[in-house]
DNA sequence: GCAGCATTTGCACACGCTTGCAAAAAGGCG
DNA sequence: CGCCTTTTTGCAAGCGTGTGCAAATGCTGC
């Protein structure tokens, strides 16, 4: 009933009485038209409701505009801050967001690239797991770039977007040491992802450079109820931490609530907390979080202007390291 | 250099030495395709990884398989979750969805669904702001659906999807007097959303159903924020309330957290509080907030099922209205 | 083996657009 | 006004698919 399809280049152009590459060229920028051919054009548009067909625009110029998010837990703070930046910066360079939803099973990421390569985008962020290198390389053959955010790997090709994770936990393990506690204790999740191992790894070796050995438990994914069990691991110990370093934001929310609600630890008094991510709930007056701040902005604009670069320019320059800022707050005694 | 296109299904076709639309049929499901012409084409597919091209196809069937969504605040938790929900319905049903951010400023949504004419989405869902009426009906002539959430709105084509906001409030208000409390209070923004405007009438018009009168304020956006500001307003009233209905969960954690840790106000002793959506943070030790569940996963199913029904099918079934569920926590006293 | 039928296959056109190419128009200059 | 240069315009080919149609193939039952 509705069928009757969409208005065409061809009805704008019987309408402006010009020829069909005539609208097309009044809607691809840099094209030859005369002003008021232009403008016949564009009324005729406008009057009848004309939009350039992407579908067929991109299978012509072998550019669709189109940039896969390649995400899992979406409805995580941070994770959705960033899709937030990206989504934001693509827009603004006129791509346009496609969204693929990943969960935790193997191959998940590769169904999502290969949804990307089906509908042609020119580039795919990969914010979650790992593709299968075969993936990859197929998507990089055909032109398709590839951004990895906080997944680092040493293959070449896409673009690596990663923060100072290592040396950022460091700088916490200090922190600590300099508010006078010596029982440090690092909260993980079981998830493993190369970041947060980065985070485990540096907090690690920085006190044992201080002296200090580190109690390490990790759990279940990266949430709030994580945090939760970890503090059941933690604060239930022989010896108590007075110090914990969590990987993410919302396990320290979990064990900061834990801690004072279910063990009635105060914080900071009795226990010092860290995060990383500065997601919202950080900066809330319940939790007062010190933590890493995600610079997400940073992170989308660096990622979205690479892939509006030229195909040639700085082909080694393929690997971005950010500093992530430590963002005072009242979870540490002192300041 | 990499500008060698993707693999076509003409190549495919010599590998596999039948005709190109035997390797069409191939991928059309309900074709008349042999066993053994099919499983040469898949085999030849595989090795050459090819793909189809949704971008030629949606141009031949006039049928993109995208769905736009669009939706201002994309970090905000209940919008996140949402978005979560959406994507996730609609990868379960072969679509993929398309995300665009729209900002507070007018027409930035008529924006965003010229996009998704550009790209022949098959759908739209609406999760923000409102659209120009004729812009819906460029959309709604052309085949493309839509769908509107949680913005009540009165014109035809669209399916709409609300919640039994007006409803739901008056049963907080007689929670709130079974409680004991009789200075209530209802927490807005400045926003002016139907769902949060319906909110607010229900409230007020419950209440003086049971013979009290409601303080109302409004500020800003709804989020954190605004609701540390509107306790504000609120706790340094001569005659400050005993209980608080907030539009949102956002105004009800930072009025929350102003009360206690500004204010010293005990909740629920002194100040009982209630929020809207259900957001994960209500489930925070810190914060045990009663609220109504927005049913995320209902919702997108709803949205989701009637963009794959006929065209035909119910033509007068176009608004949904759906239950918020009380979540019962201890932000109110006894329950 | 052959007529009759159902199934499979290939051809060719269509979808809406971009763009190289050559023709046409416009503009500059003496 | 005529010649030359620059800009504009139309034509037509092609991008990678789906699909109606007719020819070809396979199968069944005698």
């Amino acid at each position: 009933m509705s069928q009757k399809l969409f208005v065409s280049a061809q009805e704008v152009a019987e309408r402006a009485g010009v020829s069909r590459s005539a609208v097309s060229r009044t809607f691809t920028s840099g094209a030859s038209v005369s002003p008021k051919t232009r403008q016949k054009v564009l009324d005729a548009a406008d009057a009848l409701g004309y939009h350039v067909n992407h579908l067929a625009r991109g299978l012509m110029r072998n550019e669709s505009g189109i940039v896969c998010l390649i995400v899992s837990e979406i409805g995580t703070p941070y994770r959705s801050a960033l899709i937030r930046a990206l989504t934001q910066q693509l827009q603004n360079t006129g791509k346009i967001a496609m969204l693929i939803n990943t969960d935790r099973s193997d191959g998940s990421v590769d169904l999502a690239l290969r949804q990307a390569i089906r509908y042609r985008a020119d580039a795919s962020i990969i914010l979650s797991g790992l593709p299968d290198k075969s993936i990859t390389d197929l998507c990089l053959k055909n032109g398709q770039r590839i951004v990895l955010i906080n997944r680092d790997d040493d293959r070449e090709g896409p673009l690596r977007i990663n923060l100072d994770d290592e040396d950022a936990a460091a700088r916490i393990a200090t922190a600590f040491v300099r508010a006078g506690c010596r029982r440090l204790a690092f909260a993980n999740s079981q998830a493993g992802t190369p970041s947060l191992m980065a985070r485990e790894r540096g907090f690690v070796a920085a006190a044992r450079g201080l002296g200090l050995e580190v109690v390490v438990e990790r759990f279940g994914h990266t949430g709030y109820e994580s945090g939760r069990a970890v503090a059941q691991q933690l604060l239930t110990r022989k010896e108590r931490p007075d110090a914990i370093f969590c990987a993410t934001d919302l396990l320290a929310c979990g064990l900061m609530d834990a801690a004072r609600h279910q063990f009635s630890i105060s914080v900071p008094d009795q226990l010092c907390v860290a995060g990383f991510d500065d997601i919202e709930q950080a900066s809330w007056s319940s939790y007062q979080l010190t933590t890493f701040a995600q610079p997400v902005d940073i992170i989308a604009r660096a990622a979205v202007s690479w892939l509006s670069q030229e195909t040639e320019a700085q082909p080694e320059n393929r690997s971005v390291r950010l500093h992530a800022d430590l963002v005072w707050r009242s979870s540490i005694r002192g300041g």
